[in-house]
DNA sequence: AATTATTTTTAGGCTAATCTAAAAATTGTA
DNA sequence: TACAATTTTTAGATTAGCCTAAAAATAATT
């Protein structure tokens, strides 16, 4: 059993490792914490102990598979959640984020079975991240950013970075969501900024926002 | 703003003071948080620095005025969510308290608008107990438990008390829930043990049940 | 009214999660 | 390769919530 505290840790290590593919540095763990390196390592030995994690002193921290397990059922709960939010309850979602990371942490297998069922077993989140089913199987669809695309390319939006609010609300503004139909217009080679036709609108983007709409290759 | 323990230990002085009209003794509250003595004074210092309860030293404890409103909303956050459990993902009324217990700390009051506005605003919860509206008005039906009734009495069942899980799936088995109409055929003077119709079906219930299963005077 | 019993509070300690400051290990560079 | 810079760990405190044991206050009983 873990306790919140150690589950918030746990899920930012699962994410800084990029679903543990790669090690943690203790100082980029402590950055993500927004605390400091000092008590990132004594978090680290705890969650150690409980072998979630696998630790070499000074050279950073590695999910073990109970760890990646524990961490898909957070990320499940915490995406399930912000689909209720936004389905049932019409959030908006650039709000949705806070509540969820509140809700991530309610224990109970029961009710994030219901509610799985109750929202008719949906395979990705609102800003298109895929859900992890009740084992932790999740299904990675590979995304690429609109930024490394070329003229003409039209597709669907799949996906969006769900990193900062203030994007979402500006992805939100222009209509670019999962599921949306998108084209590339242009591109300008000094700033890399770009046209687009987002459901038949024309927009014009900088690169910074197309590096934050992902489209399935 | 309170910390989850300190609403928990509020809303235990909230219940066992009956919504503010008496005082609450140390060791009441102690056995009722499952604490020792001495944890409840801790808390009991803790929460009259945040003004939520007022205290004498060796005299008990009452709730003030912002602590009635501060226990009204977690109480009407828990109904809420019991409400939810019920209607929406089909939990039974005897297995929602456990998992409420947890959700009624979630801090986001757009979502518990949401919720109340989903759930089509409530006025009581599965279990018949009045939900306090987003200003913390609760609307207190008198109610008098069946044991207090003579033979011939007519009506609807208006609430149930909650204390315990087996009692609640006892009287869910025997079909005793709000709403359902009720009859009291006979009384035995020597145990008050009683024969009822509940629905249409006749059923004995000894004098424990019959103090657990109210109507609206 | 005095003594006993009960209740409540205080004193001092423990654990989880945090911090600052200092020490140790690793990495980068002259 | 040795010294400087960076990163990480350790040491020692702090706060919230809990504990046990002892002291203090109130209540009950002879």
């Amino acid at each position: 059993m873990l306790s919140l505290t150690e589950e918030n840790y746990l899920k930012a290590i699962y994410h800084l490792s990029d679903g543990g593919s790669k090690s943690v540095l203790t100082n980029d763990l402590a950055a993500a914490m927004n605390t400091k390196a000092a008590s990132a390592t004594d978090m680290i030995k705890k969650l150690s102990a409980k072998t979630v994690i696998s630790y070499e002193k000074y050279y950073g921290v590695n999910v073990t598979s109970k760890g990646k397990n524990e961490a898909l059922m957070v990320i499940r709960k915490h995406r399930l959640w912000e689909t209720f939010l936004v389905e049932k309850l019409g959030f908006s979602w650039d709000e949705v984020h806070e509540v969820a990371e509140q809700l991530e942490h309610i224990n109970s297998p029961r009710l994030i079975e219901k509610l799985d069922e109750f929202l008719g077993f949906p395979k990705v989140d609102p800003h298109g991240d895929p859900i992890p089913d009740h084992k932790g199987k999740i299904k990675v669809l590979p995304h690429v950013a609109i930024d490394q695309l070329n003229i003409g390319y039209q597709g669907k939006i799949a996906a969006v970075k769900d990193s900062d609010s203030n994007l979402l609300k500006y992805l939100d503004k222009i209509g670019a969501k999962p599921g949306t139909k998108l084209k590339i217009l242009g591109k300008e080679t000094y700033d890399e900024s770009m046209e687009v036709l987002i459901d038949d609108h024309r927009v014009f983007i900088s690169k910074e926002v197309s590096q934050n709409i992902l489209v399935v290759e």
